[in-house]
DNA sequence: TGCGACCAAGTTGTCTGACAAGCTGACGAT
DNA sequence: ATCGTCAGCTTGTCAGACAACTTGGTCGCA
């Protein structure tokens, strides 16, 4: 055992971040419904066993998050119209597991859409940034090596090719939410090769259809490529979510 | 001059917000690098000349935004990959005109994504939601009153027709971005007609399509609607943003 | 010379107390 | 019934103290 297992120390949760989760819980679960008046701050410390400053933190939070709305003297509030500036998924550790079949799902929706559009929209050089990234994602298989960052740079590039800089940070974020997961398919040991090589495979098919112009093949190679991720994690998305056409390829 | 326009008080900004906001724009200058460590909460108490507390709440802010994390004793430091656990669009009043055009093209890929699998998956109990909508829209045409929310109904049940949570919500996120521009259109003196009867034309034709339950052109009709609602405000999304076949449909 | 232990200095995290600024509802006067 | 006043409560900010933690330097030992 080297000491690379050794990285992470495990620390304490803040105070107030614990506080600020539970208070999103009791909106979420509508125990606080919209435009409802949460407890005073001096309240909220003592039900918790916190001082006020902690407090005061955890709605710093909620306010950064649009869930909450202060006034001062009056109290603070759960935002009526909540004023969600952000998107989010999941929170805490992990998703259920219908939560990520829906996951999938948008992905699959998003990353077809973006594939297509990239494959009108591609210029030379965006192949060349592409073909860099699965270069070194055969050379991480070749070398049993951590391809994972070339696996996200992949997706990344297929985003850039849109020449949409929205379409690219969605994507962006939505890689990032996974990369974790991505991580493990590539350096998880004894399963190096299988995971990561039928995903590679994926990636040149959808990276030949853009580079080929094909727009309705990236479409479905990227379909089929979200399938076949979410198979590889047992999920099963639905045949509903596909036109026929793609089935072809399927 | 009656009581309606003597609605809003100015409220002063709290210092921890504007604290928040600068440290923001110090990032997103670049003038503070990912990985950088921020100044100690002390020194920036006495630069901004406020409260050691007022620069955490603002700190908590940059926290609850993934922009920023702190380590006990050693200090807080910008995100190294920026750790978006959101996903925004614009900052501020409103964006720029580019950015207007890649959020557009961005709204027309995912909405077009949802039309289709909602003409796939819709129920009738779906169908009779966005059927509401519709007519509470025809009413507020009828009687020059603001159907903005009633338009925002329909795209949302739209994508609650797909039955999958996560495009909903990011629909829902969506919407809510641009539900005051769309307020605007049903409420500004003397175009009350003009532009809300286009788009309710175009919401006809995608309930239509959704109904029958043809997939390809609610894709279509979808991408139709918010080409012209791009149009609406000025903006020309390209050709390439759509299939040959959509093209019959323009 | 290299490694481990120790410690000082600095930093974040939390608590406490005080006061300013603001809100709200009740009460009294007109 | 309406308006003005005020008490009580609440958020916003400041200040100080101490706990918990990090980091880098120094010293001792093998």
């Amino acid at each position: 055992m080297g000491t690379k297992e050794l990285k992470k120390v495990v620390r304490r949760p803040r105070l107030s971040e614990a506080i600020c989760l539970a208070l999103e819980g009791r909106i979420a679960r509508g125990e606080l419904k919209p435009g409802e008046r949460l407890p005073a701050e001096k309240v909220l410390g003592e039900a918790f066993g916190v001082s006020r400053a902690v407090v005061r933190e955890a709605v710093a939070r909620l306010k950064a998050d649009g869930r909450v709305e202060t006034r001062q003297g009056a109290g603070a509030f759960v935002s009526r119209v909540p004023k969600c500036l952000n998107f989010r998924f999941w929170q805490g550790d992990s998703p259920a597991p219908d939560e990520l079949r829906e996951i999938f799902e948008l992905r699959a929706m998003i990353e077809s859409s973006i594939a297509e559009l990239a494959a009108r929209r591609r210029l030379p050089e965006d192949l060349v940034v592409m073909r860099r990234s699965l270069l070194a994602m055969d050379d991480a298989l070749a070398n049993g090596n951590d391809g994972s960052e070339a696996d996200d740079d992949f997706h990344l590039a297929t985003a850039a090719a849109t020449h949409n800089g929205y379409a690219h940070r969605l994507l962006e974020f939505m890689g990032r939410r996974f990369s974790d997961s991505r991580r493990l398919a590539w350096t998880l040991p004894g399963r190096t090769g299988d995971l990561p090589q039928a995903a590679q495979v994926e990636h040149r098919a959808i990276y030949a259809a853009i580079a080929a112009g094909d727009a309705e093949r990236a479409r479905c190679e990227a379909h089929a490529h979200l399938r076949c991720a979410a198979l590889r994690v047992g999920i099963v998305l639905s045949d509903d979510l596909i036109s026929e056409s793609a089935g072809d390829f399927a």
